[in-house]
DNA sequence: GTGAAAGCGCTAACAC
DNA sequence: GTGTTAGCGCTTTCAC
């Protein structure tokens, strides 16, 4: 088996605490007697015990990060970002799929598999406002994303309503009066679909324009099948429309390729925006205009936030906003 | 601080070994005190430690997977279906990225960071056969992809040469027989690029087709900018083709959009075929021919012999390769 | 400068 | 049925 202290100190021919001082670097140490012992590290390939030490520091250098599913996009960019901000302040990262389901999302916070981590970044996809309660937890916690707000732990997100409200305007000063939105959830007030919502409901309503309830097509889930079968529905239904606002990219993509079986040309009779700015986004056909809603800043202020709680669990619940930004592209004029 | 199994014994009045039965459902408990300890846990809220469970076991059930970024949408789903099986078998796991870097890839196998996980699944993209001896490593180490051969170490992968062959012959099939491959790394032999290469060379050797340097497009990276480029390249060097066979689909969205832009149509003018089925490639416009390389079972595969081999660290090293399919969609006539 | 020993929280062999 | 105790490998206080 692995080689321990004690195996070091008895070649070496000292105590283990020689031997542990040696590692740490300890400075008053007879040059020879540290010679001694690094010699027997080497001879016995020795590296120290991770668990044992954790079990005497009481932490892991390990934090969780529960997204959705990493088939999407938006999450697996996140879950790189996270996990490349980890590592640099000297944290692993284990992730967790909840398969966005709230039954699944609030068991995780109680699962065993995170008692071996030292905290727990939490991109929920349906628990809700009514779920708050069931994140106070005894472990440290940074919330993401806009399922929950002024609940009892870190919170980092970004300004949902007013960047759907500044995505909308920006097609309307482009002249498009008709804008159909993809990804509507029904009933949803917060969460990332009530939320855009009201900032498009906004934007319509300081520009003058009606709000036409036919204009609204939902989509439960947010993958590019769904965004494809809302936005066909849309075209079946005959509403007359001439710019289509999609939830989020994915949704995007999937109704760019319903434009396009239903022979309406992009950005011409059509100007499409969507929202997240996933890498593929600059890359689609036409390339989608869409909101970048800083997930870098997110992911970078997440992990040293739950660093910093993680050093001292006492400091103040605190929320942070992200910039966004409106990135022009092809698929609008 | 938490409960400690001591606390809970004093609390309940019995010894620490009784609190553990009770956990363990130790058969031969008299009723009155299992449900005096189970008064004593609930009121404490105690929870196992699970660091001192791995100090004793030996064992974390944690294994990591390393891959180069998970901005790569094959790298991400893969993860995302390599977490999905571990959760079913009780394993965590943790999630590396090497950023594709030779360097970074084998430092990674030494990391201490590994130490307190059971096991690695590893995924790399510039290390090669020249390094297989780095992969002699003391701990359960399950390889996937195609850099490495016969190394000392289990291995899940494809059968490249084949499954490229067969993706060039649906073109050969189809009538095309000026077939432009993108993605090509110069002076390769094995790893994904040199095998899928080699397939593409037999298929033309096979059919009788002249096998054009021309034709062939290096692309150091594998991203929608990669190739983009190598497309835009070939286009304008002037070679005439009427098929594109890209050696992965990202590389095939890049070549999409260069058609496009060059006012070329697909399928009628240049039939092209990608190559991973990443979910993405049933959405792209037009929707992507493409090779299945089977990643599901891929990550079904890794997860359960490494989960073997953390049981049995003795049984014999193993390659296994997953079937593919070609899946044809609206790229190909 | 170096060593002895306690203890992190748990499991399990062994006693009673 | 239940209690005692010896470790798992490490860090750290306190002697010497």
């Amino acid at each position: 088996m692995a080689a321990t202290l004690k195996d070091v100190a008895r070649k070496a021919g000292v105590s283990i605490k020689t031997v542990s001082n040696v590692i740490h670097d300890y400075p008053h140490i007879r040059p020879a007697t540290r010679e001694r012992v690094e010699r027997a590290i080497e001879a016995l390939g020795y590296t120290p015990n991770q668990t044992a030490r954790n079990l005497r520091s009481g932490r892991t250098g390990v934090i969780a990060l529960a997204v959705p599913d990493l088939a999407l996009s938006y999450f697996a960019e996140l879950a790189g970002l996270v996990i490349a901000e980890a590592e640099r302040l000297g944290l692993s990262v284990q992730v967790e799929q909840t398969g966005g389901t709230r039954e699944r999302e609030i068991e995780l916070l109680r699962a065993p598999r995170l008692r071996m981590t030292d905290g727990l970044l939490f991109s929920p996809l349906e628990m809700s406002q009514d779920d708050a309660a069931q994140l106070r937890v005894d472990y440290p916690l940074v919330l993401l994303g806009e399922r929950i707000f002024d609940g009892p732990a870190d919170h980092v997100t970004m300004r949902n309503t007013e960047a759907a409200r500044a995505a909308t305007e920006f097609l309307v000063e482009r002249g498009r009066r008709r804008i159909a939105l993809v990804g509507a959830h029904e009933g949803e007030v917060i969460g990332s679909a009530g939320l855009r919502l009201a900032g498009y409901r906004e934007a319509l309503e300081a520009q003058g324009i009606g709000w036409d309830e036919a204009l609204v097509a939902p989509a439960g889930a947010w993958h590019r099948i769904d965004g494809l079968r809302a936005t066909r529905d849309l075209i079946a239904s005959g509403v007359d429309f001439d710019a289509l606002f999609a939830l989020n990219d994915t949704l995007a993509f999937g109704a760019l390729r319903a434009l396009e079986e239903a022979g309406r040309s992009v950005p011409g009779d059509v100007a499409v925006v969507g929202f997240d700015a996933v890498d593929e986004s600059a890359f689609s056909i036409p390339a989608l205009t869409t909101v970048d809603p800083g997930r870098e800043w997110i992911a970078q202020q997440a992990v040293r936030r739950i660093a910093q709680r993680i050093e001292d669990p006492g400091i103040d619940v605190q929320t942070m906003f992200a910039d966004y930004r409106v990135v022009a592209r092809e698929s609008t004029p």
